[in-house]
DNA sequence: CGCTATAGTTCTATTTTAGAACTGTCAATC
DNA sequence: GATTGACAGTTCTAAAATAGAACTATAGCG
């Protein structure tokens, strides 16, 4: 499967991936929200190759998750902010921390630590459900076709009323 | 940078991006929180090729995502099914739905749709603050190194009194 | 015996990535 | 006015990963 087949496909989750779902846009990510902005700045923490950073920033951009603005002029140069597209993600890359921190740390404790500035707390993302704000586990949840899965209408329409035929 | 480099960083992001951070593993994470268990299962839905999808489910069983486990002797069959370490990867994968059913769906909606069954609605995964239950923005948080940051503990034990000079 | 199902493995061709060097513009320095 | 350094890339070759298809092995069924 190409990677623009991906984008295609009926499901929130393949699109989604199409976008962020290789090593190097997640790890450019991370820095993004760490406030890195600058080209050689992601090159030097990330040890990413040029070529390939470049390409990366290339399809962030494409995809309208961040934003090349010139900071200076003469020579042009550019940095990359996150849009708020890009800041919806936020969840996402909270979300990989916080798995990595439950299960990939050694004896010497978390890398580093999320302090919330609102309430003055390290803290721990916590997914609720947006309807009764009760945390979500995998086995409560059920899922359904929507108006945008493959066929889903078509079929529907069709044949609700002789379903069962 | 390889791999194994990845798994190495004193960061929970890039350890976790270590394990699940391709596109196929999440694609197969997916299937596998649709109940999915089998090979040709996986094979059929996702169209990746046999050899990558062995590759991968070998990979997500060294990490300890997925347990592969016999369903019949003679002949042998395997299916895999999440341990919990996998079912903790759920807040991952919705989180990323989530952004795809918000900034990739076309006008014929979302491909699916997501059944609280404790409260019976449909929802939308939401993050909050472990410690004071608000949502979180990315410009309210704040990081600092924790003890399992490159040097974190060595230079801060060895210069805390003497940080001034 | 031939057919199907399952869970892979093996093969070659293509694509992607790694690693390093190179380009071009401008500012500041010698 | 040549040299150095910062920045934001591009270009090159070699190594690795992936795609796509065919093949293997075991067993049940007719």
């Amino acid at each position: 499967m190409k990677w623009d087949a991906l984008e295609e496909e009926p499901c929130s989750l393949a699109r989604t991936v199409a976008v962020i779902g290789d090593r190097w846009s997640l790890m450019i990510l991370r820095e993004c929200f760490l406030r890195k902005r600058r080209f050689d700045a992601f090159q030097a923490s990330l040890g990413i190759t040029r070529h390939l950073l470049a390409d990366r920033l290339k399809k962030l951009v494409r995809f309208g998750v961040l934003r090349r603005i010139p900071y200076m002029e003469a020579p042009k140069r550019y940095e990359y902010i996150l849009t708020q597209k890009g800041l919806d993600l936020y969840p996402i890359i909270m979300s990989i921390v916080h798995w990595g921190n439950i299960h990939m740390v050694d004896s010497r404790g978390r890398p580093m630590l999320h302090e919330h500035k609102t309430c003055g707390k390290y803290f721990d993302p916590l997914m609720i459900c947006s309807e009764c704000g009760e945390p979500v586990l995998a086995k409560e949840v059920h899922v359904h076709p929507g108006p945008g899965a493959r066929e889903a209408v078509a079929s529907k329409g069709r044949k609700t009323k002789a379903s069962a035929a």
